[in-house]
DNA sequence: TTGAAAGCGATACCAT
DNA sequence: ATGGTATCGCTTTCAA
């Protein structure tokens, strides 16, 4: 099985290189039937694929996209790699994965390299509010596709988001604790920088004061905000704040909403060290819905992001020649998150009865 | 910041392509100082980066590996693709992502494929025992290393493979168990077809036989035998276990070894769903220790595969050129797992005291 | 020690 | 409707 060339076709079909070209880039409008039978019968028998390298080196691009991700040790990231490339095999791609640890500079450092690869496309998880830092990038011509950053002003004309719409997203997670009866509502991220995050926040303030309630009065914990942070972490710095918001002097919230699954699970594990119950003393929703939310004892309720949805999404907007512009969606797709009610939020408990309440826990 | 080619770097540095491309592929040696030091003056001050496509045109093949999961959404697979792809960055190389979904056909097809599109060498996740279905590949140069699957008797001589010492880690978590006084100890996994998932349960048959018992009488579940399922399932098919040994008519373990940790939580949540309690009313020990292991409720024992270790050393491997000859570990390295003891995992309960024990728990 | 030139495989322009 | 051919950027004999 040598590699079989686009001469060695033509030499079988009895037609010339130029020609076989031409059906395998498509332009077989007006050709003679025959002909074109021909060719695709030669390419048939010889299993021929045309090379990639030689491709590339011609058109100057691949099929290639590149997937920058935080990380894909972080489940979240870990379930959308798998559904981009799902996406990618149905889109005739293939991926090539970068984690960039949300630090800038390794971010910058991908783009750029992947683009002078021949990457044509790149779906790019950012925290980062501007895209000057690859702008000229973008200018030369790089699909760009932002997940989990809507587009921004000041965003070149080319690139499109995908996301959800985190306002939405913070501002359900609120009301669902406000609507069990919370009044003291925690919000815990390891830093509200990014976009999203911050996004998410404001929702989770909107919800807050509609309520009549003041954010100003809310225990808040952002900790680590001048650490560059990866994602792996987030588990970390939920545990982290449990610890700092249970043992200080503040406030004690009764319900806390997390910056993602992730965070609340360390969260979780950080009140059991101190031991509280999740759901019982304290309720706690998390954001992306991870498979592990539904697995953790009690199960977390989260807000969902619809990830194949979204990936399938990206995809089509990565491999898009037109810079989105053919796109039913538009420039930015921003999907509704949807509150996913489990166990790890409850009505918060009338105050001094945690032992009654938890030998009926146990009786359940 | 247009390209630049090697031709230019020849023309700034008064030299021909040739010269350049020497330096460029490190035969320097018995090159006149000055000569070489204009080139790489003319290199930096260029910004001069050589063309992956016309380098693989030219050899045939790239720096990139392919990296063959059965899917990155299991955190186990999401962490091991994270630690190879920090891993390809360290050797200069990138890392195309592929999903198998554990199907053999699939598995067969990114093989080729990558291959194909010139990949120089492939981490394979596989759960085949044969590599027969690939070999043609391999015959041609395919720089090929399993992971997570020892090398086999009639594995072509080239392929080097990576992997934890399943037997032990079978063995170890077996031990265990019974250590901590169980005797009615159940295997549960989806499957153990694979070389691994069987050796692994060949340690735990040694543990059981050694310490005077009989695996015969041990309750086993691997359900969906002939099934072939994706890793993410894992999870479910913990959970339907954890139904049928708990509702059936068999004899009710009171610890179990479940085949990895996704597998483990899954019959966590299944013995929630009948009221049952970790680590109280049964002790569950998983394979892989990710990241969530430590954040459950109880946090769950389980086996721990050095992942980074292992992800250097198949790295190492897949860009080593001399089919493994040179590598000092040889064909195959088989790491040894490690018990990592947490909650999940205690002593049976005295019988028929559950109550008891429990409102001790509460007030813990 | 360095250079000239052929060629890797596919494409697209320009002919016919 | 099809074909000839220069070209993409780099590497590697072979000569000098």
């Amino acid at each position: 099985m040598a590699k079989v060339t686009i001469q060695q076709v033509a030499k079988a079909a009895g037609v010339s290189p130029s020609t076989v070209s031409n059906v395998l880039n498509g332009r077989s409008d007006r050709m003679v039937p025959a002909t074109r039978e021909r060719i695709d019968k030669a390419i048939a028998e010889l299993g021929y694929r045309p090379n990639r390298a030689a491709r590339q080196l011609r058109n100057g691009r691949t099929q290639t996209i590149g997937l920058v991700v935080p990380s894909v040790g972080n489940p979240f990231w870990g379930a959308f790699a798998r559904e981009i490339e799902v996406a990618a095999v149905a889109a005739g791609s293939s991926v090539l994965l970068c984690n960039s640890e949300r630090n800038p500079d390794r971010e910058r450092r991908y783009v750029e390299e992947l683009w002078e690869d021949g990457v044509r496309g790149i779906i790019l998880c950012t925290s980062l509010a501007s895209l000057d830092y690859i702008s000229h990038v973008i200018d030369e011509g790089l699909q760009l596709v932002t997940f989990d950053r809507p587009a921004q002003p000041g965003d070149p004309e080319s690139v499109v988001s995908v996301s959800i719409d985190n306002h939405v997203g913070g501002y359900l997670a609120a009301s669902h604790l406000l609507e069990l009866g919370h009044t003291q509502i925690a919000f815990v991220s390891g830093s509200i920088q990014s976009v999203n995050r911050a996004a998410r926040y404001r929702g989770f303030c909107s919800a807050i004061e509609e309520a009549g309630l003041s954010v100003g009065d809310m225990p808040m914990w952002t900790g680590f905000e001048a650490l560059p942070f990866g994602d792996v972490e987030a588990a970390e710095v939920g545990r982290k704040a449990a610890h700092d918001l249970f043992t200080g002097d503040g406030v004690r919230p009764t319900a806390v909403v997390a910056i993602n699954d992730m965070t609340a699970l360390g969260f979780c594990r950080g009140l059991r060290d101190l031991g509280l119950t999740v759901g019982e003393d304290v309720s706690i929703i998390g954001f992306d819905d991870i498979v592990l939310a539904d697995l953790y004892d009690p199960p977390l309720t989260s807000i969902r992001q619809p990830i194949k949805r979204m990936a399938t999404l990206a995809m089509e907007e990565a491999v898009s020649q037109d810079g989105g512009a053919g796109s039913e969606v538009g420039r930015s797709v921003l999907l509704r998150p949807q509150l996913v009610v489990r166990e790890s939020t409850r009505a918060p408990k009338p105050a001094k009865k945690r032992d009654a309440v938890n030998t009926t826990e146990s009786a359940r």
